[in-house]
DNA sequence: TAACTGTATCAATATATTTAGTACAGTTAT
DNA sequence: ATAACTGTACTAAATATATTGATACAGTTA
């Protein structure tokens, strides 16, 4: 399903939870889709179920997902959370890096190229939620 | 000079690293101003200077200062080093996060919001290299 | 019932981080 | 020259975190 770097500074179970926050903000992954079970998935990384486990809770902790006993773990597009403590961490962490990339050397036309790359991204997947007034384009 | 969090998940001194690298970016540590010795800051923060000189050491590997022995540690805004592997990496992981928070809901006039503020910090420390051709303005 | 699912818990292991102590070399000011 | 600073290096021990391995229980499906 993915590679994943066992050797890297990164915890497995980060690797695995960030991968799967892409596939399911860039709607790779549907709605309601079933994700592999923590064994079989598991097995196809070949590292431990507990590792997946703990991927999975938080995953659905952030409401990426939810679980099912007995039947799956399933994607969730309809983040119905609390997100404006999230949302503020996300945008104060994008002005840390915006203002490094800055530092670095990148020009501000490519970080507004950046944000049209972004919104191809996720604007596949947009929903028939009405109160989603996000911007198809700039 | 700046608080850590002790109990964070992350590192201490990726935490430090962090935080020196927003000040040196925003220029509130301004080119060759000194850095407190790696045994005094430790003092200040109650950590182990071993910690403190761990988080010197990648930050002159990064180019971000420069340790001369005996004398100090100083801030170096000029980054000469190889920049273009690490600004591939900075500008993957802005569209990201920017994903992410299209995602949450963040609207992309937001985005660009963030690109001007961004820019308003790293702005106060234009250099006078004339190879930089970063706008002042959008 | 059998074979799946998620979930929970515990101990053992591996890895990473932090501390502690010591030492050495260069700088600065007295 | 000496004392008091600087950075740097190294080793060992302690602590924290991540991962594995094993086992168990509960719900689902056929």
């Amino acid at each position: 399903m993915f590679e994943l770097d066992l050797r890297s500074r990164k915890p497995i179970y980060e690797q695995l939870v960030e991968k799967l926050k892409q596939l399911i903000i860039n709607d790779v992954l549907k709605q309601d889709e079933k994700l592999p079970s923590v064994r079989t998935l598991a097995q196809q990384l070949s590292i431990n179920p507990n590792t997946i486990q703990k991927a999975y809770r938080e995953l659905e902790t952030k409401g990426y997902i939810y679980s099912v006993k007995g039947k799956g773990s399933f994607v969730n597009h309809m983040l119905i959370t609390d997100n404006s403590a999230e949302l503020k961490k996300v945008k104060e962490q994008i002005k840390k890096q915006m203002s490094e990339a800055l530092f670095l050397g990148v020009t501000i036309k490519e970080l507004q190229v950046l944000i049209t790359e972004a919104n191809e991204l996720v604007a596949g997947g947009e929903t028939n939620d009405p109160s989603s007034e996000r911007e198809k384009e700039i």
